[in-house]
DNA sequence: CAGAGACTCGAGGAG
DNA sequence: CGAGTCTCTG
């Protein structure tokens, strides 16, 4: 047997060997479908084809990341197909056809926050009041319109008698035109622009088609009608295309996601050959029961139900705590109890969560108990304020059109140009039909600018200078020159020296992504560093097989798998979301559901839900029920925990009480002070330490220092401990922290 | 005209 | 709590 079929069942391999034509292949979770795809690709280098005929697309970077690897693992030559997310595929592409469209190609990326900034500008020149239409809710329409491939003409006479649609399309097209005079491109754009320009190009059309021979996608489920026609476009010419898809994991409704592109995939391909997974690899039969009968309460799906030969008598654990740290303690301590009982390591961990915001509590305890672990995702680390400066001094050099950067970078360090001048300049810009850049350095031109153009001609010097320095040195060079020039950490130290410290360091991993890009770079281009910025690729995720506990979103869990998975804030507001609960929607209330779905199917052994009784929300405190996927799932596969009180309630109950609360909310305080009171709990007897207050001990990443105080902290104790200048003084939970005693 | 301080309002998810 | 806007002051 060829070795691509090792370990396959009757339809993967199936599946494997149907390399010619339409598949679609409807796959379970854990049904082996990566498996199914790397193989596959295996199965094409093995007949002869070359890799640089096979495309392969995700969804996000995480799953191109690890289909890459895997793939890579799997064949020869597997390291040169082109994996990526829909996005960077795009922007490759863009970056070397996109003059056909009129645009250079060192166009710029918008962010959303990007978008919605330029938008609340097309407010303002249009008179449209942003108190009545919120600019991110007309981003959110302005977006949608795009991902349903739909123009600004053609959205224009759909909707321009209607009052509030006829805005929006008004708001459209102005901000398609500044997003053009920029030279400058939306997320969506990305994709729109692609197809654009295949149809447009026939010929460019025809140079990818013949290039991608072979085409597959993941999560199909989740493309929405602009992807939808992208694929179908490449894919015309030969019609080797694999989809690989999962309706009951269908989770981007919200995005345009259309589960119609699985049905209209068998209509557009005739003879599409479809070939379903159910047998599940991954979970115990447990997790998978409860994955079934939560999913069964969904109305619109293709009945199937995953079954598996798994064992494992492990249940369900729903945990509700008191608080949002109760819920994290709980959690953190599981992870202790079971790394060591079971000896596992923290790699083998994932927390999930609905929105972000759930995240920072966790987080906060992990660090606060020396417990390793990693965020993925969430906040982008090109979203830090100083980070965003940086990159716009670096837009601005690579696209002088680029207004926003502009805007950002003009008084940052301050230099003394108000908002009087840069309007002046602007008008100029505008009655010239030139670039801020350009007019900037016109402004001995400009009217009522004598005496402070010295400070804009000196900015505008400033960046020719770097730009001169950018065409003969590396982008890791370039970056740290503006931190330098510009005297920006200074300058931050000054206006923040509270986070000036976290600010800096994020600098530094700026300029450590840019080496790490100088180096891995094929061709460093100072455009290319930026979309990988953007897109959050490659550079943003080295380093991965460190040991830490996973912390991500339900929706950047797909297509992973852990030992024990965790879903924390399991109540109705969180999941399903308010937004899903109050609007009684029935299709967004299933989407929900489908994303609870996807959190279950990810535990391979090990499945906890935990839940708060009371959680901080924007300073407010927030009671949830239980979420009511929990009466779901078939309670005999459950097992319940309540609150032991053992785990250190909120730590600010005892410092700080805000004054808002004093204020308005007498009865929440005391609730705050008997909280305080509940802390004094002593530790288990069955810690104890070498070391006592006094002793010097030594830590694995901090070195040497003095203990300072011993308290003790839930079921833990609680040290603090002294070390030198560098890193001051830190506590520990002492299970965790390892400390040993050095003898003096 | 720049910058600090007061004030309001709002909170999903990926690239 | 935080970001974004508005108002006041030097």
């Amino acid at each position: 047997m060829k070795k691509f079929l090792e370990n396959l069942n009757k339809p993967q391999q199936e599946a494997v060997l149907y390399t010619e034509g339409a598949l679609l292949v409807l796959a379970g979770a854990g049904s082996g479908k990566t498996r199914v795809l790397t193989r596959r690709c295996a199965c094409l280098l093995d007949k002869g084809v070359s890799p640089l005929n096979l495309l392969a697309l995700t969804f996000t970077n995480k799953a191109a990341r690890e289909m890459k690897e895997r793939v890579a693992d799997v064949c020869d030559g597997g390291d040169k197909i082109w994996v990526s997310t829909f996005h960077s595929m795009c922007v490759r592409i863009l970056r070397r056809e996109i003059e056909a469209l009129g645009y250079t190609r060192d166009f710029t990326i918008y962010d959303s926050d990007d978008s919605t900034r330029i938008i609340t500008t097309c407010m303002a020149e249009l008179n449209i009041n942003k108190d009545k239409f919120q600019p991110k809710g007309i981003a959110g329409e302005i977006s949608r319109a795009k991902d349903e491939n739909i123009s600004v003409s053609e959205y224009e006479t759909m909707n321009g008698s209607d009052f509030r649609l006829g805005n929006v399309a008004k708001v459209y097209k102005l901000y398609q035109k500044k997003l053009r005079e920029a030279n400058a491109v939306d997320f969506d754009d990305i994709i729109s622009k692609t197809v654009e320009l295949f149809k447009k190009n026939p010929d460019t059309l025809e140079k990818y088609q013949s290039r991608f021979k072979y085409i597959m996608v993941d999560e199909y489920q989740d493309t929405n009608t602009l992807q939808y026609n992208l694929i179908h476009m490449l894919a015309a010419k030969y019609g080797n295309i694999c989809v690989v898809g999962d309706d009951d994991q269908s989770i981007y409704g919200w995005r345009g996601a259309n589960i119609r592109n699985i049905l209209e995939f068998e209509k557009d391909f005739k003879g599409a050959k479809v070939i379903k997974l159910t047998q599940n690899y991954r979970s115990t039969k447990i997790i998978l029961d409860c994955a079934n009968s939560v999913i069964q309460n969904n109305t619109e799906r293709k009945s199937k139900e995953l079954w598996t030969q798994n064992g494992g008598d492990e249940k369900i654990t729903f945990y509700s705590g008191d608080t949002d740290f109760d819920e994290a303690y709980f959690i953190i301590n599981e992870i202790k109890r079971l790394s060591s009982e079971k000896n596992m390591v923290f790699s083998d961990f994932a927390v999930l969560y609905r929105t972000h915001a759930t995240s920072r509590v966790i987080a906060e305890s992990c660090f606060k108990n020396n417990l390793p672990y990693r965020i993925f995702g969430g906040v982008n680390f090109s979203n830090y304020e100083e980070i965003k400066d940086i990159s716009a001094y670096l837009k601005l050099i690579n696209n002088p059109s680029d207004r926003l950067s502009f805007m950002r970078v003009i008084n940052v360090p301050k230099r003394g140009i108000g908002l009087t001048t840069i309007g002046r300049v602007e008008e100029y810009a505008n009655e010239h039909n030139l670039s801020m850049y350009d007019a900037a350095k016109q402004s001995h031109l400009i009217n009522g600018m004598s005496k402070k153009n010295l400070s804009i001609t000196a900015f505008t010097d400033l960046i020719d200078r770097f730009t001169e320095f950018s065409k003969t040195n590396s982008v890791n060079a370039l970056v740290e020159k503006i931190i330098t020039d510009i005297g920006y950490r200074d300058e931050l130290k000054s206006i923040n020296p509270d986070k000036y410290e976290q600010k800096s360091e994020n600098l530094d991993v700026l300029v450590s992504k840019a080496l790490e890009y100088d180096l891995h770079a094929q061709d460093s281009t100072l455009s290319e560093f930026l979309s990988e910025m953007s897109l959050g690729a490659d550079i943003d995720n080295l380093n991965e097989e460190d040991n830490r506990v996973a912390l991500m979103t339900l929706h950047n869990c797909k297509g992973l798998e852990f030992p024990v998975v965790f879903i924390a804030g399991f109540e109705d507001g969180i999941l399903p979301g308010y937004r899903a609960v109050t609007s009684g929607s029935t299709k967004e209330l299933e989407e929900e559901r489908r994303l609870c779905y996807v959190g279950i199917t990810r535990a391979r052994e090990k499945l906890y839900l935990t839940a708060a009784k009371k959680r901080d929300q924007a300073g407010r405190e927030l009671s949830n029920p239980p979420s009511r996927f929990l009466g779901e799932i078939d309670q005999t596969l459950l097992e319940r925990q309540e609150s032991e009180k053992r785990f250190r309630p909120r730590d600010k109950a005892t410092t700080h009480v805000s004054p808002r609360l004093k204020a308005d909310k007498p009865h929440l305080q005391k609730a705050y002070e008997m909280n305080a009171y509940d802390r004094k709990i002593p530790a288990p007897k069955d810690v104890t330490l070498e070391y006592a207050a006094g002793d010097t001990v030594s830590h694995m990443k901090y070195g040497k220092g003095e203990v300072l105080a011993i308290d003790p902290g839930g079921a833990d104790y609680e040290v603090t401990i002294k070390f030198g200048d560098d890193f001051g003084i830190k506590k520990f939970m002492a299970g965790f922290a390892k400390l040993k005693k050095i003898e003096t």
